[in-house]
DNA sequence: AGAATGGACTTTTTT
DNA sequence: AGTCCATTCT
C-alpha cells in the first residue's frame, strides 16, 4: 500500500490521440488555440471580458488528457469559487468523459489545499479533524483574547484587528515581524494579538481561512520532502482569474510549478476587484519577470456583448491609469443603446426595474433566468425583493447570509464540531448553554479562567471538573453537558454520522427549541437543520467505502466551511437572479440591470477618497457592464433609504465617465451629461424633485403601470374596540378564542391568557406570522367583533 | 439564571 | 431598520 493514496495513479487515457486533439482544437479561434497548443512551460493568457477564456482553460485540459501529456491526477487547476470548478469539470467530461474529468485535481485554492493540510496536518502540528473558522468564529476569538489580555473593545474593534490580521497574514508578514509595520492603534492592538491569535488557534485545533494558504506554504518549507512529493505529483498547473491570487497564493503557484514550469495562468488586470481581500496585481502584471520564458497569448475577441455594450464598457474602463494595453472587439451586431433609468427613490428604481424585467418577459418572451440585477452592497437587494415579489415575478438572490452562516446552522455544525475536535473552543462557547442547560456566564467565566490558567482546552477543564469545587448546580449541569458530547464523541467510529448527527442534535434539545417557539420563522430554521442532515446523509453516502463516520464528519463539516451561497445553486430555475457585482464575476446574462450608481454608493465614499480604491471601483463597473449580452440599463435613484432614514443622493460620478453616444434615456431620448435633466445638481435641489406626493412612495408614472399588490396590509376590521387601554382592562379582558387585531400582525385568535394587569400576556396566533406571545400592556389589541 | 428592555451602532465587496 | 450589547427586572 502507498502511504499517500490521495489520487488514483491509473493511467485514464490508454493512447494518445491525435484526432480527439484536433477535435478538441476545432472549435478555437487563432488565439486560443494557440493558449491550447503552448502546453509545456509557462504560458499567460490575458484575457478580456467575454473571451471565453474558462472554455480555453477546459479545453487546454482536455487537449492535455487528449494527447496523453498527464493523467487526469496529475494536472491541478485552480478556480476562483467551487462552482466554476464543477462546472469546468462537468464540461470538461463531456470532451474526454467523465471518468477522466472525476480525477482532475480542481477547486479553489482552500478546498484543495484544506484537503492537503488534512493529509499531512500532524506535520505541522494539527490534528487532521481540525476545524475551519469563518470570519465570524475568528472575530470570536480574538474578542476572548482581547477580555484575556484586557483590551478595550470599544476602543478598537476586533473586526478591525481581524482585518489588519488577515492582510499581514496573505502578505506572508510573520507575528514576529509584524511590529514593523505598526501605524496606529488599529495595528498596535494586531500586532499584541497575532502571536496569540495564532496561538490560540492551533490549541483550539482550528484554522482560519487565511491559514488555508500559509499552512501549506510553512508546510512545504518545513519538509522539502513533502513539497517535492506535490511538485512532482502535480505535473500541469492552472490558475483561474490570476488577477485576483494574493500573495499567500502567488508563493504557492510558485513553490508547487518549479519543477515543470507547466502553469498556465488566465486573467484580466480590469477585472481585478479583490484588492480589498489581498488580492495582488502585481501577480498578473510581473508574471513575464518571474518566468521570463513565457508565452502571453491574448484573448481579444469578446463573444459575449453587442458592439454597443463593448463600446460602454471601454468607454470606463479607459478612464484608468494603469493596465495592461488590449483592446476587445467583437463580430455581435451592435445591439440597443444603454437605457439609462432615472428614479425618484430607490422604491422608485426597483419598481422601474421590476416593470421592465415584465415587459420584456411578456413582449419577447425572455426567460426570467436571462435577467441578473447587480449592485455595489448586499443591503441593496431589499428594495429589489419586494418589487419583484409585489410584482409576482421569481428570482433568486446570492449572497447576504449564506446557508453554512445561518445562526441555526451555525449552532448544529457547532455540536458537531465540537464532537469530531473537542478542543475547539469557539464551538464549545457557543453551544455550551443554547438551548439553556442552566450554564450562566458565571460559569463560563470559571472555566474560562481554570483553562487560561493550566493552559488547556474548556473541554479538558470539564474532564476534571470535580476537583475543582463548582457550586452543585453548576457542576451537575457541566457534567451532564460533557457527558452528552463524550457519548457522541466515543460514537464517532461506530455509528453512521448522519444518525450520530440527527441523535445528537436531538438530544441537546436543538430540534426542539426551534420546534416550540412555532413561528413561521422558527419552522424556517428547523427545516434548515434538517436539510443540514439530510445533506450529511447525502455525503456519507458518497463516502459509503471511505472509512468510518470520523472521517466522514469531519469531511464534511471541513468542506462545508468553504461552501457558499453559489455553490449549492442548480443554477438552472428560470429565476430572475440578484446579486452583488463582485459575485457576478465569471457569468453573464442576456439583460443586466446595474442599480444603485449614485455617489457613496458606487463608487462608495471611503473608496472615492482614494485612488487606488476609485479604480477598483471602476473595474468593478467594468465588471458588471461587461456582464450583459444583449440589453443593458444603469439605474440610479435621488433618494435612498439609508441607515435608517432617508438621504438625497447624487448621481455616480461614473455615469458622466461613459461614453454617452451609445446611452439613451428611459423616454428614448439621447442622454449627455451637460443636459441631464438635473440629475447631477445640488442635495437640495435634489431634495425638491422628490417632494411629490410622499416620500419614497409611488410616483405619477410608476404609479399607473404598476399592478396592486399581491397581498394587501392587513386593514383593522371594521367594528373594533381598544382592548388594552388603561381605563378599559378591567372591562375588556380578553379570553381565549377571541379573535384580535394588532397593528403589525394583523388578525389573530387568542389561545391563551396568562398574568393580569401589568403583566397580562396573550399568546395569539397570527394568520400571517403564526403565533406570538404579545404583553397585552404594549401590543394594544383591538378586539375583533 | 434568564428574560426583557432600551441604547448604540451599523454597511463594502468575500474565499 | 435591524442587530448587538448592557443594564435592569423577575
Amino acid at each position: 500500500m502507498k502511504p499517500y493514496t490521495l489520487f488514483s495513479d491509473t493511467p485514464s487515457v490508454q493512447e494518445p490521440s491525435q484526432d480527439a486533439a484536433q477535435a478538441i482544437l476545432s472549435g478555437l479561434n487563432t488565439s486560443q488555440r494557440q493558449a491550447v497548443e503552448a502546453s509545456d512551460g509557462p504560458v499567460m493568457i490575458i484575457a478580456g471580458a467575454g473571451s471565453g477564456k474558462t472554455r480555453t482553460l477546459m479545453h487546454r485540459i482536455a487537449y492535455l488528457l487528449a494527447l496523453r501529456k498527464a493523467w487526469p491526477s496529475q494536472i491541478l487547476a485552480l478556480t476562483f469559487t467551487n462552482k466554476a470548478a464543477r462546472e469546468m469539470r462537468e464540461r470538461i467530461g463531456k470532451l474526454v468523459g467523465e471518468d477522466k474529468a472525476k480525477e482532475l485535481w480542481m477547486g479553489t485554492f482552500h478546498s484543495v489545499f484544506s484537503r492537503i493540510l488534512r493529509r499531512e496536518a500532524n506535520r505541522i502540528g494539527y490534528n487532521q479533524d481540525f476545524s475551519i473558522y469563518d470570519t465570524d468564529d475568528a472575530q470570536g476569538v480574538i474578542k476572548g483574547l482581547m477580555t484575556a489580555m484586557a483590551i478595550d473593545a470599544k476602543a478598537v474593534s476586533p473586526r478591525a484587528i481581524l482585518h489588519k490580521i488577515s492582510s499581514a497574514k496573505n502578505q506572508l508578514i510573520r507575528p514576529a515581524d509584524y511590529g514593523r509595520y505598526v501605524n496606529g492603534v488599529v495595528d498596535e492592538a494586531a500586532a499584541r494579538l497575532y502571536q496569540p491569535y495564532q496561538d490560540q488557534l492551533r490549541r483550539n485545533n482550528a484554522m482560519d481561512f487565511d491559514d488555508l494558504l500559509i499552512k501549506p506554504i510553512e508546510l512545504f518549507q518545513k519538509h522539502p520532502d513533502i513539497l517535492a512529493r506535490y511538485q512532482e505529483r502535480w505535473k500541469y498547473l492552472h490558475i483561474d482569474e490570476y488577477q485576483d491570487t494574493n500573495h499567500a497564493q502567488y508563493v504557492i503557484t510558485r513553490m508547487l510549478a518549479a519543477t515543470h514550469k507547466n502553469i498556465c495562468v488566465v486573467g484580466d488586470d480590469a477585472q481585478s476587484i479583490y484588492a480589498f481581500r489581498g488580492a495582488d496585481i502585481t501577480n498578473i502584471l510581473d508574471f513575464q519577470k518571474d518566468y521570463p520564458q513565457a508565452v502571453i497569448v491574448r484573448l481579444e475577441q469578446n463573444y459575449r456583448s453587442t458592439k454597443k455594450i463593448l463600446q460602454l464598457a471601454d468607454s470606463i474602463i479607459k478612464k484608468n491609469k494603469d493596465q495592461i494595453d488590449k483592446t476587445l472587439w467583437t463580430d455581435n451586431s451592435s445591439g440597443d443603446d444603454i437605457t439609462l433609468l432615472e428614479a425618484l427613490s430607490e422604491k422608485d428604481e426597483a419598481t422601474k426595474v421590476e416593470q421592465n424585467i415584465r415587459h420584456i418577459h411578456l413582449n419577447y418572451g425572455l426567460p426570467y433566468r436571462s435577467f441578473a440585477i447587480l449592485y455595489r452592497t448586499n443591503a441593496q437587494s431589499r428594495s429589489l425583493e419586494d418589487a419583484l415579489r409585489r410584482g409576482g415575478l421569481p428570482y433568486k438572490i446570492y449572497g447576504g447570509i449564506n446557508f453554512y452562516q445561518r445562526k441555526e446552522i451555525k449552532d448544529a455544525v457547532a455540536y458537531l464540531r465540537l464532537v469530531v475536535n473537542p478542543t475547539d473552543n469557539e464551538s464549545l462557547k457557543r453551544v455550551i448553554n443554547y438551548p439553556t442547560r442552566g450554564i450562566g456566564a458565571k460559569s463560563m467565566e470559571r472555566v474560562a479562567e481554570v483553562a487560561h490558567k493550566e493552559g488547556l482546552a474548556y473541554w479538558h477543564v470539564l474532564e476534571k471538573l470535580s476537583q475543582l469545587g463548582f457550586p452543585p448546580a453548576a457542576h451537575q449541569a457541566l457534567d451532564k453537558f460533557r457527558f452528552m458530547i463524550g457519548k457522541y464523541a466515543a460514537h464517532l467510529s461506530s455509528l453512521p454520522a448522519a444518525e450520530l448527527a440527527r441523535e445528537l442534535l436531538a438530544e441537546a434539545g436543538l430540534m426542539q427549541e426551534l420546534r416550540q417557539e412555532n413561528t413561521v420563522e422558527a419552522l424556517a430554521r428547523w427545516e434548515n437543520v434538517q436539510e443540514l442532515l439530510n445533506a450529511i446523509a447525502e455525503y456519507e453516502q458518497e463516502f459509503i467505502d471511505d472509512g468510518n463516520g470520523t472521517i466522514v464528519l469531519s469531511r464534511f463539516l471541513q468542506e462545508v466551511s468553504l461552501l457558499t451561497d453559489a455553490d449549492n445553486d442548480e443554477g438552472n430555475d428560470n429565476k430572475v437572479t440578484l446579486m452583488t457585482l463582485h459575485a457576478s464575476k465569471g457569468l453573464e446574462f442576456p439583460i443586466v440591470f446595474l442599480t444603485g450608481l449614485e455617489e457613496n454608493l458606487f463608487p462608495l465614499p471611503q473608496a472615492a477618497a482614494d485612488p487606488k480604491q476609485l479604480e477598483e471601483e471602476r473595474r468593478l463597473f467594468y465588471v458588471g457592464i461587461t456582464r450583459a449580452q444583449e440589453k443593458l440599463y444603469l439605474a440610479f435613484a435621488r433618494t435612498r433609504f439609508k441607515y435608517g432614514k432617508w438621504e438625497d443622493s447624487l448621481r455616480s460620478r461614473f455615469l458622466d465617465e461613459l461614453d454617452a453616444s451609445v446611452l439613451k434615456t428611459e423616454g428614448g431620448g439621447r442622454w449627455s451629461s451637460q443636459k441631464a435633466t438635473g440629475i447631477r445638481t445640488t442635495a437640495t435641489e435634489a431634495g425638491r424633485w422628490r417632494s411629490g406626493p410622499t416620500q419614497g412612495n409611488s410616483y405619477r408614472v410608476s404609479a399607473m403601470n404598476t399592478p396592486p399588490p399581491l397581498k394587501a396590509t392587513p386593514k383593522p376590521p371594521q367594528g373594533r374596540r381598544m382592548v388594552y387601554d388603561e381605563e378599559y382592562t378591567a372591562s375588556q379582558p380578553i379570553v381565549p378564542g377571541q379573535k384580535v387585531y394588532h397593528e403589525s400582525f394583523g388578525t389573530g385568535k387568542v389561545i391563551a391568557i396568562e398574568g393580569v394587569g401589568d403583566q397580562a400576556k396573550a399568546t395569539v396566533f397570527f394568520r400571517e406570522v403564526g403565533q406570538k406571545k404579545l404583553v397585552l400592556r404594549f401590543a394594544k389589541l383591538q378586539v375583533v367583533e
